[in-house]
DNA sequence: AATGAATGAGTATTCATTCAT
DNA sequence: TATGAATGAATACTCATTCAT
């Protein structure tokens, strides 16, 4: 019935837990929160079905798992992706960028990430990984421009992003840059940099 | 669990159509389109299990019908309530007021509206809903901005009030004004620093 | 939901019932007796889910009566075919072209056919059905050849075009003419005409 | 109803699976296709309704295996009913035997093989069963007579049987003796009469 | 330590039948 | 007389979790 025939048995298997975890975060991916069983983690990650209960108290605890492991992977790209980034202008480019999804995160990512924040608005205790990798995001811009504008950009990436992966029309990218630089631009009360 | 029993038979309800739609909205903004089954939007409208699938073909329709429903309702709101804006500095207030629920707008019907977005990023069925949504709300705005802003400015309104109910330390309404004022306020300058 | 309201209302409609029998035997053909519901019936028949139970005391009355009309029908065609009947060759090609569908009774009649045989399997209410239609037939046989003989060819037609309607190969008729044939033959021990 | 609470907890049951294939037979003798459920089958089994799903992708697939364990099992007798048989004479009484339910198959047994027939008619799937079957017992007849003549006494077989449990008054064992010696014996003289 | 068979509470859905209109 | 909304018991099936091996 499972293709567990077809496996070998894998005896030394140090790194399992993590494959699970990621296997979870790639069934999130495709099926959704409310389509991540049990049976589908186990077979993405080529697993006993028993593996899973056996290394994780349940699935809310494995789902939590992976979201942390997703918003962790996000803020890595996230910082990375701002690394070489020296003028406002270099700012304003990596956050298009970074919505057109030529960051390392694609719609696939993006799915994951309203997924978690969506499962967060119901479950408290999933608010500590959005709230860390927000406050990632918030001083990588920091870096560059006051937390007022920060926020706004935060905002404008988040919302962006999600109008972008449901409309079924193309975005222009030339539209986004300007949005951004309007944000980004310091304002004549005081400079945008710290 | 216990209605069931003690309602008494309703042979004669002409609007239980409506009531039924009515109470899968509020069935999906208490437990979220995961936790939204049969059962519990019988018993929150009270009718009969059997009921449900006798008006509609199933549960994908009913909710189709709620989101529509709920979408339409919102944008009804939001056109509301920049019924009396006339000038930029209105609009900057009718948004904040927005994103901070002072627009008949509170967490309850945000935390719908993201189950629909997050719904439609599956469900392509659903994307005629949250594109004529989109289509009203830009149209509201461009009645004062051009379409540009317009975008910008809804971006930032889905993300901001996604940060707002995900957030668990209150968040200044003077920021979001703030950040607002930015977005909308006109520009001559061009984009960013030159 | 229903088509109901796209239909005109009929006031006047003397042979309903008629209606309602016929659009059940085909639906028992399209469905099986397992796959005919209400629903399906009054679909077919053009008529308002109610009037079913209105004319009928209930599903099972409905398929007796559907079952009783095709085995009428099925009986008169049989007794039409052998009509012009003179010779024992006349009767080996009757019975053949019977087989090979060239009597007025095609697949769709003989699945009908074999539904009632297992139906009255289970229900002896239905056996008045089969046992009247199966002396009607040997009553035609038996103008022509001994009721041994008769009982044979009738047996022998029910197991060939069971065969014929299971095999996914065509079934010569030369070979089922043949097997008639051997059947219908007079035997040495006496004249099977009587 | 009553038999899973009393049920012990049965945690090791190797041939579990087997159990649950024979029950599902002999619900379908008992109830016929359209009335076998999972839940008589797991009564009949004496197993909890989730076992039937876990080893069985559902009820289709539960009820082809059951037919290719029945269509087996009546192909084996039929085998080893003609085992001994050396004469044409020995092949009419065999065959007058198995008609006569004297072969290890009774009424109960047809019951189930017609039930495959009918259901072979609407699922093409059953269809190797139902051919693999008729294959088998072909063969057996071909070591005594030429193919049209086993084509013929198979269908007479089917036939037979089917007026025989459809009767409401018992058949003479002579006349079907008679029938099948006709359809059995070697002819010269060619078709019918000249 | 690791597994996969086993379980039962839960799910959506179908449908014959009833009955107020 | 005729209807179609209403009902609830029954259906197939899913799945997180348990636990003997």
């Amino acid at each position: 019935m499972q293709s567990a025939a077809d496996r070998p048995v894998r005896r030394h298997d140090p790194d399992r837990r993590t494959r699970i975890v990621e296997a979870t975060v790639d069934v999130i991916a495709e099926h959704g929160v409310a389509g991540t069983t049990h049976r589908l983690i186990a077979a993405a990650a080529d697993v006993p079905l028993g593996s899973l209960t056996y290394h994780f108290t349940g699935l809310d605890n494995l789902r939590a798992q992976a979201f942390a492991l997703h918003a962790e992977r996000m803020a890595g790209k996230y910082e990375a992706h701002f690394a070489g980034v020296r003028s406002l202008d270099d700012v304003v480019e990596a956050v298009t960028a970074l919505i057109h999804g030529d960051a390392g995160a694609d719609d696939r990512d993006w799915a994951v990430a309203y997924e978690l924040f969506l499962a967060a608005l119901r479950d408290p205790a999933l608010r500590t990984i959005t709230e860390s990798w927000m406050r990632r995001s918030r001083s990588v811009l920091e870096r560059f421009v006051d937390p007022t504008t920060s926020r706004g950009v935060d905002a404008l990436i988040e919302g962006l992003v999600m109008h972008k992966v449901l409309s079924t029309r193309p975005i222009s990218r030339e539209q986004t840059r300007e949005i951004i630089a309007r944000a980004v631009r310091p304002t004549e009360e005081g400079p945008a940099s710290p």
